[in-house]
RNA sequence: GGCGCAUUGGUCUAGCGGCCUAGGACGCCUCCCUUUCAAGGAGGAAAUCACGGGUUCGAAUCCCGUAUGCGCUACCA
């Protein structure tokens, strides 16, 4: 969190989402820039919830909201429940402030009042595009109405919207941090409504006072904003307020090529966080997405990453989200993760029902965690994702396996030598009194020598009998951990399995 | 249709006039290490830098046009 004076600070970014469901992960990454640009710079970052649509708003998402940001490691300065000097931080609990924003548009003359009816503007809407006309939009009549006119509908409480009066000529300059200046015609603007006949500001009266109010120098966007930032800029200078720096950044693409969205699939951080993603990993690659460091730099901390970010990198053009890259940083991350933290991440998975994919619940609760950190240790290089854990270990704490005949009969040998090998590997194994992974892996070799056959083979069968699997960590070290009776028990039962065949 | 933005291997990107016979990463393939799988190491395939014109001694880099993609075009954000 930052400790700068908020009312002078350089830099203040927020992330101000509408709360119409879950945040997803392209979501998150306008919030890692924008948070990571106020920590560059020791500023401030806030969460600003724009529920200005009664009929959009669900009941509960502000709380989805900031779990993400802390599960995420988001740290907020601002924002819902916390408070701030600023507030409140609910856009609907501003609506008196936008109000009177917009009658003193009206009264400058940068706005009017329209009482065009729904049932006008449909009418309006489909003639036009059965004509086909270049330029759509509201045809402006309330615009040209008299005071007097005004007045009378005033009296006779007719309904009204306060739309915004773009000048008839000239054009406005948007300056981006990304893309430079960026002009738009007059012409091709449309007279937007500002405040709502509920008396509800829409979003770009809203976010347009709101962002100069509560002092934000850097507005951090998604690009498909670019298209209405003339309308803000226009309101901004009616307002003779100060544009703050604006920054489009470009949209996280699905496979598809399309923008991410809810109603295409995208999935909510908390998904990544239930397939077993960390954090860091999600923000270094989400900080890559349309940044980058330098020409090789992969791996970035979190403090790095808030040393190092800069509005300069940021990439103009859209990126595709991809899983696969997501998973290598995670499994970067994982490695390079102490034991115990591993621990601490990855016991919840194999603790929870086997129905959510924890181990079988046969396997009693809570684990032993001196026995699962030895475990999790054999397999840290081999986990990309923490839900991995449990396929990749769970013969360790079950107490039947259960796997094909055949796999116990390693490469080049027939039947009768994979039972021959077993039972003498049995053997040795029962009179060796030292049960550590070195010896047992010695003892192998030996017999593998003193047979007369390679040794991988040999291993082959043991690792089957002894794991139920075909890959697995290193075998001596996989026996040494699940101990002697257990082992044995377990070279026992696959021997009698050749002896049957 | 109108307006806007963008365009380097399948994907994320470096590059901001000569260092580029275009660098790194994910993924893919081969080999090495090795008891299997990973991890690690060494290689490889993969980009006519969207296309066409300029400008310049010289362009992936600057300008113009075209194409394609994406976005916006609501009393939604």
């Amino acid at each position: 969190m930052s400790t700068a004076d908020p009312q002078t600070a350089t830099v203040r970014t927020r992330f101000a989402p509408s709360p119409t469901g879950f945040l997803h992960i392209g979501g998150f990454r306008t919030i890692i820039f924008s948070w990571l640009l106020a920590r560059r710079h020791g500023g401030q970052f806030a969460l600003r919830v724009e529920d200005t649509d009664q009929q959009r708003t669900v009941p509960g998402v502000v709380e989805d909201f900031l779990e993400g940001f802390r599960w995420m490691g988001i740290d907020l300065d601002e924002g819902p429940v916390i408070g701030g000097p600023f507030g409140p931080y609910y856009q609907s609990q501003r609506r008196d402030l936008y109000a009177a924003y917009a009658h003193q548009l009206v009264a400058s003359g940068h706005a009017y009042r329209c009482f065009c009816s729904k049932e006008r503007l449909e009418e309006m809407y489909a003639d036009q595009q059965a004509r086909h006309l270049p330029t759509t939009g509201y045809d402006r009549r309330c615009r040209r109405l008299s005071p007097s006119e005004i007045d009378a509908n005033l009296a006779a409480g007719l309904s009204y919207v306060v739309r915004i009066a773009i000048p008839t000529d000239g054009d406005t300059i948007v300056p981006d941090a990304l893309r430079g200046d960026v002009v738009f015609h007059h012409r091709a603007l449309e007279d937007l409504v500002l405040l709502k006949s509920d008396g509800y500001p829409t979003y770009h009266l809203a976010s347009v006072i709101d962002d100069h109010l509560m002092r934000f120098t850097h507005i951090l966007r998604g690009d498909e904003w670019l298209s209405t930032a003339p309308i803000h800029k226009l309101i901004y200078d009616a307002l003779q307020w100060e544009w703050p720096i604006t920054a489009h950044v470009p949209s996280v693409m699905g496979s598809d090529g399309r923008k991410l969205s809810k109603r295409r699939g995208a999935q909510s951080i908390l998904y990544y966080r239930d397939q077993g993603f960390l954090p860091h990993a999600i923000i270094n690659y989400l900080a890559l997405l349309g940044w980058s460091y330098d020409d090789k730099t992969e791996i970035l901390s979190v403090d790095q990453l808030q040393q190092a970010f800069s509005l300069e990198r940021v990439q103009r053009s859209g990126a595709v989200f991809d899983e696969e890259r997501m998973k290598w940083f995670n499994g970067v991350y994982i490695r390079q993760m102490a034991i115990d933290e591993l621990l601490d991440h990855v016991l919840p998975f194999m603790e929870r029902p086997a129905a959510d994919g924890g181990l079988p619940d046969e396997v009693a609760r809570p684990l032993n965690r001196a026995f699962v950190r030895r475990v999790v240790q054999l397999d840290q290089e081999r986990i990309k994702l923490l839900t991995d854990v449990v396929p990749l270990t769970d013969f360790f704490f079950v107490n039947t396996l259960t796997y094909p005949v055949e796999w116990l009969i390693g490469k080049g040998l027939d039947a009768a030598g994979a039972r021959s090998g077993m039972e003498r590997a049995l053997g040795s194994l029962e009179s060796n009194l030292t049960w550590e992974a070195a010896v047992l892996e010695e003892t192998m070799r030996q017999l593998a020598t003193d047979m007369g056959v390679r040794p991988g083979p040999l291993f082959m069968g043991l690792r089957v009998a002894v794991t139920g699997r075909k890959e697995t960590p290193p075998l001596f070290a996989t026996m040494e951990i699940l101990g002697r009776e257990e082992t044995l028990k377990r070279v026992r039962s696959g021997l009698e399995l050749l002896a049957a065949l």
